[in-house]
DNA sequence: CGTAACCTTGATTAAGATCAATTCTCGTGG
DNA sequence: CCACGAGAATTGATCTTAATCAAGGTTACG
């Protein structure tokens, strides 16, 4: 279904024109992966970066003693593994390079494109253009990461779950204006992206519940007051 | 004593040939801070980034209830703030930009320079190679804040002391090969960093002790046992 | 040499992880 | 269409880690 020709999904390449895209389809690879699939290891070493053309993909650490912790959650259109990269390049880089963290398919039908650095880099050096955008991308994933630190050394497991409901209510809102949200990956996931366990999520909702704030039905949660959301994580 | 001269001191500026350099120069402005004055606040509008010809800063968040954590300590050569400068670009933003978290001057004479937004980014569209070194730098600042947040969420405090620990004998392994590491930073701010309160950071130190694995005496940490380090946070 | 900033130690409390037992939900095959 | 079973989610009891509260000690520096 998804081919080589939908290059320009990816927000990265959104811009390109016609033979910029032509040029980048020389040296790029479609792959495909099933719910669950992994796409790369964080010991693997690095061949390039992904962009995601239909799917959902976790960016995950797994500790000693097997917990784990999802650091991004990716959908269509953006990519992924970005960062070695630009590793190669700082007078520091040492050794060979390997993936940042773990990546795995989370949808049925997950499509990506594979990237390879070589070709790249070299395509990048003229297109200032793109570099402009990489940086962009990369702004915002800091930002990102940033807001994500803060959360978990200063907010307690409750807060961190009303910051996560009024991003997505946020990210709905676009679209539809009801209060309803639709998670799209299961509670373990979302425990594991808040920094915590399953359990403790559960409780999370629960107290979210009692104070009248939402209602919780499954994967769909209803947010009854977002006022009271929103003085939540204050 | 450190003058706009000096800016090819900072790493991203360190290859620019001397008619960039100059370009630069009519545009940057150079500022002075003592220990403890703030640089920039994250409610403050955004008018660019900062390079550090001399002296450290840290950035940093603060809790409603006043807690404070530590992203990042920036030295003498390195940028910080430059996050905002790209996310005007992006599609779907709205609303004046502020700075993405607060920075203030660690030490009694902290020189910066300040490089404003716009001249900054129209000389960057002709400038594909501070581009690319952009990109190599905010690469290195997100495996650090991905490592950050695997320790954070996957280690306990004793571990994180420890890596700690390991990465700044790493840094200084390039220069001697000793192993004491002399503290650059109050044991507050370090409790800070990690994510964690000063007391708890003390007795981390006393455990790392008591196994055996370092001496303390202020602000001089001699590891004993480099290996029982390295065992330690696996 | 005195004072303020810095650090350590102990006792107590609170948040969340772990362990264990159910219950709920939904897709698949009978 | 129902029943079964597996994965997903909830709930309770207990344990562990680290935050908080409180007091005292140490160090650096004017």
């Amino acid at each position: 279904m998804h081919e080589v020709n939908d290059l320009r999904r990816l927000t990265l390449f959104s811009e390109l024109s016609e033979t910029e895209a032509e040029m980048l389809k020389r040296f790029v690879s479609v792959k495909k992966y099933r719910k669950g699939e992994i796409i790369f290891l964080d010991t693997e070493p690095y061949s390039g970066f992904y962009g995601i053309l239909e799917g959902m993909v976790k960016i995950y650490k797994i500790s000693n003693e097997g917990r784990e912790h999802i650091l991004h959650l990716e959908y269509s259109g953006s990519t992924f593994g970005e960062v070695p990269m630009f590793e190669n390049m700082s007078s520091d880089f040492e050794g060979g390079l390997t993936y940042p963290a773990n990546a795995t398919a989370l949808e049925e039908t997950t499509t990506v494109v594979l990237v390879p650095m070589k070709p790249f880099l070299e395509f990048l050096k003229s297109n200032n253009n793109v570099c402009l955008k990489m940086l962009s991308a990369f702004a915002k994933r800091m930002r990102f990461l940033n807001s994500h630190i803060e959360s978990i050394t200063l907010d307690d497991v409750s807060k961190r779950l009303s910051r996560y409901l009024l991003k997505e209510l946020e990210k709905k809102g676009r679209k539809s204006s009801d209060s309803d949200i639709e998670l799209e990956i299961t509670k373990y996931d979302l425990a594991s992206h808040l920094g915590t366990i399953l359990e403790t999520l559960s409780r999370a909702f629960r107290k979210l519940h009692n104070e009248g704030i939402i209602e919780v039905k499954g994967k769909t949660i209803s947010v009854l007051d977002v006022k009271g959301l929103r003085r939540y994580q204050k």
